[in-house]
DNA sequence: ACGGAAAATGAAAACGTGTTCATTCTTTGA
DNA sequence: TCAAAGAATGAACACGTTTTCATTTTCCGT
C-alpha cells in the first residue's frame, strides 16, 4: 500500500504481486501453475494484476526448489553447418513451444567431447542435453548430468538394427540409413554407375562410418565392387580437394556418393569447374541431408532424405517423455530416410 | 563421514564438499570466487575434493542471490539464415570463454517483435539480450527486461553518422555501409555499369532500408541515376523471383546490387540458369555480407563485407563493459565495411 | 440440517548459493 | 614485546520461488 506509482525500480516479485491483490504470495505462485487449487475469479485478478506489474516468475528460484530449470542443452561443433543450423532453428521453436529455452554450447570442431565444457555446462542445471557430439559415450555425458538425461542419436551398422539384443541403455534415437542408400545405388546402378567412389565425412565420426559401411553392405548385395573411398570431413573445401585427387591422382569415378549434401556441393563444383565434367552425364553424384540449399538451381542435387521436422519431434518427444517419467526404462524413436530424386542422376 | 562410497545419488552441493574437507560452506563457496580471501593450500584443497566429488556451484543458486545468471540471450528470425547462424556461431564461442552461456530464441520470421516471448524470455533472467530482430525500439525491449540491458545494431542512414547530435539513448554497434558501398559502385561503375538494380531485403527491415538509401546517395553523388528497386525478402528463392521479374517484365539491368549474399546467389542463378546471361559479360553482381558460401566455386561472388569476427568482438565488449558498470552512459561501437573482389564483376 | 469429503488457503520449510558482519588468527612495524 | 592493521574465518541472512502440511471453507448427498 506505500507505494501507489506502477513504477517499482527492479523486477516485480511475487510478493508486490500479493501484496496488490490482498492474496497471499502461494496464490502468487498457484496462479502460475496450472495444475493446482485456487478459485479461478482468484486466478484471474492476479494474473492480471501481475501482468500490469509486468511479472514473470523467476525461473532461476523456481528450478531451484523444483528441480526443473526449464533448459535444455545443446552442444554442438559447428553453428553454422548447414544441417546443423536447420535442426537447431527447429529444435529451438518446438522446445519454446513446450516452454524450454535452448541453451548453446560449442565444442571443438573435431567431433570429441571437452569435459571441461561438460563441467561448465554443468553447472546451468540443465534438464535434458542433445549432443551432435559423436563418439562420445553416453555414459561418459551422463556422468556429468545429475538430473538430465542424455539423448543419443545413434547411426546402426548393416545388421545392427534387426537383432533386438538387450534394448539400448540410454535414451536414444536411431537413425536407419538403409532405405535411402538402397533407393540411390539402384538408381545408380540403374543408369548404369558401376565405379562408384565415396567421398567420406569426418573419418572419426559415427555416423560417416555406418553411412560407409552401410554403402559397402548394399553395393555388396547388389553385385558392385566395393566404393573407392576419397576422405574427406563433411566440409566443402575437403571435398572438392578429395574430388581432385579421386580423378587427378587416383582412377576417377562414374558416380560419387557424399556424406553430407555440403560435400557434395564441393563435389559437384570441382567435377563442373575445374575437371571440366558434365554433371549427370559424365559423373552423377548423391548427396546426404536434404538441407535446404540442396534445391538451389547451381546445384539441384539428389541426396538421400533425413526428415528434419520429423527429427526435431522424435527427440521432443524424447525429452518430454523422459522428464514426466525419470525413471522410465530406456526410450526409443526410429527415423527412416528415403531418397529426394533431383537433377544430379539421370 | 556418515557415507564412505564415493556415489551418492543426485548432485554435490558445496555443503558436502564442506564436510569432506573439514571447512565451513563458507570457505567452499570462496574457493570458487577468486578475489575473495581464502588460504592458498584451503583452496587447493577445497577446489581438489570438488574435482573428486564432481562438484560445480548450482548457477540458479548463484544467481538467486548475486543478481548475474550468466545467461545472454540471443533473439533471432532464422537461426539458419547464413549470417544469422554464422555470428552466432561465433558469438557463442565468444561468450563461453567470458563464461556466460548462450540462450536462444525464436521469434516471427517477419522481422517483428512478440511481447509474448520477451515476456517469456525475461522469466530466465539474461544479463544481456542481443535482439537480431530489427525495427523493434530498444524502450520496448527494455521495458521487458529488468536487469539486462539490451544491444541495438543500428544501421545509420545516410548523412546521420555525421552528426553527433546527443549521443545515442541505449548502447549500441553502429555498422557504417558506406565504404563497402562506394567501393563498389566505383567498381560498377569503372566497367561501365550505368543501369544498377537494387534486389531488396525484407522491406521493413532497418539494415534493408538504410541499405538502400545509401545506395542511391552514392549513385546520386556519382552521376548515376538511381536504381531499379527488385523487392524482396533475403531469401534465395524471392531473389530469383525478383530478378526474373525485373528481365522479363521490367527493363533489365547491367548490374544487380543484392541485399545480402543469399539473395545475390539467388540472382546469380536467376540470370545464369534461367534467364542464359552470362556473369560478368552480361551482367554484373554484388551481394553483401561475405558469408562463409560466398567463395564457393558456383558462385565466386563480388561481396560488401562486415567483417564477423570484428563484430562479435565489439558485441562482447558491449556486454562487457555494461555489466561491469551497469549505470555507465550509453556506450558505443562501430564496425566498418570493405568490398571483397571475386568473380561476378569484372 | 448434518456429516463427510473435497477444495481452497496460508504459514513455514526447503532449494543452494553469495554476502555481510563480527570475530579470531596472523603478520607487520617500531 | 606490544599494538595495530590486515587476512582468514564462520554464523546468520538474503535471494524468489515451490512444496508440504495443517487448517479453514465450500460443496454434496442424505
Amino acid at each position: 500500500m506505500s507505494d501507489e506509482s506502477g513504477i517499482t525500480r527492479g523486477r516485480a516479485t511475487a510478493e508486490m504481486v500479493a501484496q496488490r491483490a490482498n492474496v497471499s504470495r502461494v496464490a502468487v505462485s498457484r496462479a502460475f501453475n496450472p495444475h493446482t487449487s485456487l478459485k479461478p475469479e482468484k486466478r484471474d485478478l492476479i494474473l492480471r494484476i501481475a501482468q500490469e506489474l509486468n511479472y514473470t516468475p523467476d525461473r532461476a528460484a523456481r528450478a531451484l526448489v523444483s528441480g526443473r530449470s526449464h533448459l535444455v542443452g545443446v552442444i554442438v561443433p559447428d553453428v553454422c553447418s548447414h544441417w546443423e543450423s536447420q535442426e537447431i532453428d527447429a529444435l529451438t521453436t518446438a522446445l519454446q513451444n513446450e516452454g524450454f529455452a535452448t541453451l548453446l554450447f560449442k565444442t571443438r570442431t573435431d567431433y570429441s567431447m571437452d569435459e571441461k565444457l561438460l563441467a561448465y555446462m554443468r553447472g546451468f542445471n540443465p534438464d535434458s542435453v542433445i549432443a551432435f557430439v559423436e563418439n562420445v559415450k553416453p555414459t561418459t555425458l551422463a556422468r556429468f548430468l545429475d538430473r538430465a538425461v542424455p539423448i543419443y542419436v545413434h547411426y546402426p551398422y548393416p545388421g545392427e538394427a534387426d537383432d533386438e539384443e538387450a534394448g539400448p541403455l540410454h535414451d536414444r534415437l536411431n537413425v536407419l540409413q538403409r532405405a535411402g542408400i538402397e533407393q540411390a545405388v539402384a538408381l545408380l546402378q540403374g543408369y548404369g554407375a558401376q565405379r562408384i567412389a565415396y567421398v567420406s565425412g569426418l573419418g572419426k565420426s559415427r555416423a560417416n562410418t555406418a553411412r560407409e559401411q552401410m554403402l559397402r553392405t548394399v553395393m555388396a548385395e547388389r553385385g558392385l565392387p566395393p566404393p573407392v573411398i576419397a576422405p574427406s570431413d563433411y566440409s566443402y573445401d575437403m571435398a572438392y580437394a578429395a574430388t581432385l585427387d579421386l580423378f587427378r591422382i587416383g582412377q576417377g569415378a562414374d558416380a560419387i556418393f557424399a556424406a553430407n549434401d555440403v560435400g557434395a556441393f564441393g563435389v559437384l563444383d570441382a567435377l563442373r569447374h575445374e575437371l571440366g565434367l558434365r554433371v549427370p552425364e559424365d559423373v552423377k553424384v548423391v548427396g546426404f541431408d536434404d538441407i535446404a540449399q540442396s534445391h538451389w538451381k547451381s546445384y539441384n542435387l539428389t541426396t538421400v532424405k533425413f526428415d528434419l521436422a520429423e527429427r526435431v519431434r522424435a527427440l521432443v518427444r524424447l525429452i518430454l517423455r523422459r522428464l514426466n517419467n525419470p525413471a522410465a526404462p530406456a526410450l526409443q524413436e526410429t527415423l527412416q530416410t528415403r531418397l529426394v530424386v533431383r537433377g544430379t542422376v539421370g
